[in-house]
DNA sequence: TTATTATATTAGCATATTCGAATGTGCCAA
DNA sequence: TTGGCACATTCGAATATGCTAATATAATAA
């Protein structure tokens, strides 16, 4: 396989699950956002959310900056965000389309 | 989680391997093409390539039909191509902004 | 220093994924 | 109706992932 698609299919696996999509979600509409404010949001373990941190981190699709003793973690690129927009478009769209086949 | 972000991650999921990548890859420039198609194009098992087709096909990323002895696979939705097309360039970006930072 | 707060890392276990090999199924032709 | 394609499914072993709990690190405050 193409070296190109290890690399996308290192990082859409990154994306690929429901954690890490919600800490996109929550970083979406923010600059930046400590570790804290997130496992608060997403109402899960600190150490879990740093885990998945990571997993973003090493793929490219977050970045952190130290402020005091708090890490600040953002979007590296606003194109992810528009990319699990259009993501979510295609998907509504096929429940739609399904939906009306069903009802006929 | 988002009903909503499980789908997307379940997505996501789907089309993060190398090989289900190679599959859309092989299929972008076809309306469509059968299993041995397919396989033959990658160089793997056909075993192999029947179950990533089920995988992106229980995600609704491609469809089939049968033609004889043959099943034939094309992408449900043409945008899931441009999606790949664009984190292809975002990865591509980035990296070159990585090897500028490199260069000084 | 020492304590505290914020985050990262590690260990260990349960579950999931991936692959090749073997087997099953469906269609068609002879 | 049987033989042979084309494809799907199942199985088992290896590997990867995800979680919690425990521990480590790093900055700061007292």
């Amino acid at each position: 396989m193409l070296p190109i698609e290890k690399q996308m299919a290192a990082v859409l696996k990154a994306l690929a699950h429901p954690t890490r999509l919600g800490i996109l979600t929550t970083l979406k509409d923010h600059e930046e956002l400590c570790v804290c404010h997130i496992y608060e949001e997403l109402n899960l373990e600190q150490s879990n959310i740093s885990q998945h941190l990571k997993i973003l981190r090493d793929q490219g699709v977050v970045e952190s900056r130290r402020e005091g003793t708090k890490i600040m973690y953002r979007v590296t690129d606003p194109q992810y965000i528009t990319l699990l927009s259009q993501l979510k478009d295609i998907i509504v769209t096929q429940m739609e389309e399904t939906l009306a086949n069903w009802k006929g």
